[in-house]
DNA sequence: CTTAGCACTTGATTAGTTTGAGTGCTAAAA
DNA sequence: TTTTAGCACTCAAACTAATCAAGTGCTAAG
C-alpha cells in the first residue's frame, strides 16, 4: 500500500520521466513537488518505492526510472486524461469533416489522424457485427478471360479480386458454381464458410469446373482476406524514431509484424468496453518489450463495434495519450453515426 | 584516358572497396593485383587516378574509395556481370515456378524473389502496352447501398473500388451513366479520359444523377490508380541495413517516396532496352546520395515491356547485381510467356 | 519522522597518448 | 623514363587518465 505522499512522488517521477528522459533524482523532485520536503526524505521515500518495484534505477547511483509495474500503478491509479488542446480539436474536426463515400475511408484516415496527432503509429478496425454472414458472392466475367470474384458480407464488407481463367471455362459454367455457392455458403459465417469449403464443396464445384482447385484457391483467398483485411495502420514511420540506438533487427521484426494482420490481431486483444493500456512486458511479444499499446473501442449502436489504438514507447505522456484516445472514440463513433444516418434511411 | 593498368587497379579498388566497405590502399592492391609492382608504383598510379577525379580519399592519409565518376567509369568500362550462383537460379526457379492466376501475382512475386536474391529493395512493374485504353466500365450494385465500380483497360488492367450511394439513386439511373461512359469514354487512352471527365461529362451525368460530384469524385479516383498503380515493391525493409549512422530523417523521406506512385515513376525513369545502372548524385533526388538503382526491361513480345529494378547501397557489388538483373529479366519474359500462351489459346 | 552532512559510485566528458595504416616525396636503381 | 626503397608525416581510432556532476545510502542530530 503507499502513501499518498508516495502516491505523489511516483506519479511525479513518471511525468517527469516521460517529458524529458531522463532519470529522475532527489532534488529534481523536492523542487518540484508541491509539498515541502528535503531531498533526504524523498530519498527515503524513493527507496521505499523502489523496495516495492515500481522504480528503479539504470545505475547504482542514478536517478529513478518507473519500472513495468511502477507504469501499472500509475496508469491504473494515478493518471488523469488531459482535456484536448484546441490544436487537436481542430485537426479532428478538419480531417473528418469532409465529405466521405466509404466506411474504409473513414477508418483509414482515422488512422492517420491518430499518428499525426500522438506521433506514434495508430490502428483502427472497422466496427463490426460479431460473426458477420457471407451474404452474396458474384463472379463477373470482365474479357475473354478474366473474371473478378466479389463476395459480400452482411456487415457490408466486399472483398473482391480478379483472376485469369483458361478460356474452357463457359459463362454457364461459372453461374453454376455462383448458384451452388449462394446455395450452400450464403448466410453462414465466414470461418463457417472457410470450413466448408474445404469439405463437401469441391467435390460438387467438380461438376462443372475440370480444374477447381485454382478456383478454390481464388475464393479461399478473397475469402481470408475478408475475415482479416479489417485493420488500417497510420504513422508506420514513426516508429523509427523510437529505434533504440538503430536496433535494426528488432525494427525489422516490428515492421514485419504490422504486415501481418494475424499478429496485429493478436497484438491488439478482445475488445473491452475500457480504454486499456498494456505496457511492455506485459505484451507477449517481445519485439514490443519498450513498447505501450493504448486501445480503446468504440459504439456506432446496430452497426458494432470498432477499435482504435496507439503504440508507442513505454516512455509516453500518458496522460496525454489517454485524452487522445478517449475523444477520438467520441469523435470517430459521432461520424459513423452521421455517415449510417445519411445512407441508411 | 587510362592505361591498362590504371583501369585494373581502378576495378580492383571498386572491387575491394564494394566487397569490404573499408577504404583500399596501396599495400593491399599490390598483393592482390595479378602483375608484380611494389606499392609505391601503386601509390603513384593511385594519384594519377584521383587526378582524375575517379577515386578520392576519405582523409588526407587514408585509403582511396571510389567517387561517383569512378563507379560510372567502372560500370561503364570494367565490370563484366557475374553469372549466377546455382543457388540463386534453384531460388528464381522454385519460387517462380508455381501456378498463377494472376499477372499482378507474378509481378509481386518477381519484386520478392529479387529483394531476396540482392538483399536490396527491388521494383517492379508490370508489362504494359503504351498507351493502354480503357476498353470497359461497369458498376455493380451489391447490397442496398453499396455500388462496385470496375473499370478495365485494353492491356487486362483491371480497378474497382466500392462505394456508398444514396438510396435515391435507382438501378435505371446507374445503366444510364455507365452507358454514357461506355459510349463516350471506352477505346480513348486513360489520360484522355481523364481530361474529358473533368469537362462535358460532368453536364452530361448531371442529367441522371442530382449530384453526380461524389460520383465523378470515385471514378476519377479509381481511374487515376490504373494509371499509376503498376508498382511492387519488394524488401522494403532492406533500406534499413543501410541507414548510415541511424539518419532516421532521411529514412523516413526514402520510406514516403516509396509510397507515392508518382515519385517512384519519376525515379525509375524511362525505359530503356539496355541494363542501366544509376549512381548517388546522377539522380535527381537528394535522399538517394548514397544509393544506386539498376534498372532493366523485359519483353514479352506483343504483350508489352516491363521493368525490374533494385536500390542499393553506392557500395554493391555490381558484377553481382548485374548478373541477377541480367538473368532474373529473362527468367520473368519467359515466365509471362508462358503465362500469357497459356491463357491466349 | 525529518534533515543536514558526508563518503562514495558511476556515467560522461575531456585531454593526452599510442598505434597502425596509409600517404607523398625524394633519390637511387633499372 | 619508370620503378622502387626509404622516410617523414598525417590522421582516425583505440586506449588511458583525470575531472565533473548528479545522484545515492547512511549516520547522527534536530
Amino acid at each position: 500500500m503507499l502513501s499518498e505522499r508516495q502516491m505523489m512522488i511516483l506519479r511525479a517521477v513518471v511525468r517527469d520521466f516521460t517529458n524529458t528522459g531522463v532519470p529522475v533524482g532527489s532534488k529534481t523532485l523536492a523542487k518540484q513537488l508541491p509539498i515541502h520536503v528535503s531531498s533526504a526524505t524523498i530519498r527515503n521515500e524513493l527507496a521505499a518505492l523502489e523496495e516495492q518495484g515500481l522504480i528503479e534505477k539504470t545505475h547504482s547511483s542514478s536517478g529513478r526510472i518507473p519500472s513495468g509495474e511502477g507504469y501499472r500503478y500509475y496508469v491504473d491509479h494515478l493518471v488523469k486524461p488531459d482535456p484536448l488542446r484546441p490544436n487537436d480539436i481542430d485537426v479532428i474536426q478538419s480531417s473528418l469533416g469532409g465529405d466521405f463515400h466509404k466506411i474504409d475511408e473513414i477508418i483509414s484516415q482515422s488512422a492517420t489522424i491518430l499518428s499525426n496527432l500522438t506521433s506514434y503509429t495508430a490502428f483502427t478496425l472497422k466496427p463490426e457485427l460479431k460473426d458477420s454472414r457471407l451474404s452474396g458472392f458474384r463472379l463477373i466475367p470482365l474479357g475473354k478471360r478474366q473474371v473478378m470474384a466479389i463476395l459480400v458480407t452482411d456487415s457490408g464488407d466486399v472483398e473482391n479480386q480478379t483472376f485469369d481463367v483458361n478460356e474452357k471455362v463457359t459463362g454457364e459454367q461459372l453461374e453454376a458454381v455462383v448458384r451452388l455457392i449462394n446455395d450452400q455458403l450464403v448466410g453462414l459465417t465466414l470461418p463457417e464458410v472457410l470450413k466448408k469449403l474445404q469439405q463437401d464443396i469441391p467435390l460438387k464445384i467438380a461438376n462443372y469446373l475440370q480444374s477447381p482447385e485454382g478456383f478454390l484457391d481464388i475464393f479461399g483467398d478473397v475469402l481470408t482476406r475478408a475475415a482479416q483485411e479489417r485493420f488500417y495502420v497510420g504513422g508506420r514511420l514513426n516508429l523509427l524514431n523510437f529505434s533504440q540506438d538503430s536496433d535494426v533487427d528488432s525494427l525489422k521484426s516490428l515492421y514485419a509484424m504490422l504486415d501481418k494482420t494475424d499478429d496485429i490481431a493478436d497484438v491488439l486483444g478482445q475488445p473491452s468496453d475500457k480504454i486499456s493500456v498494456r505496457i511492455g512486458n506485459e505484451m507477449t511479444n517481445d519485439a514490443l518489450r519498450n513498447f505501450s499499446l493504448i486501445t480503446a473501442t468504440y459504439d456506432v449502436d446496430q452497426h458494432g463495434q470498432g477499435m482504435i489504438a496507439i503504440l508507442g514507447p513505454t516512455r509516453m505522456p500518458y496522460s496525454r495519450m489517454l485524452g487522445i484516445v478517449g475523444a477520438f472514440r467520441e469523435e470517430l463513433a459521432k461520424k459513423l453515426l452521421d455517415y449510417y444516418r445519411f445512407y441508411d434511411e
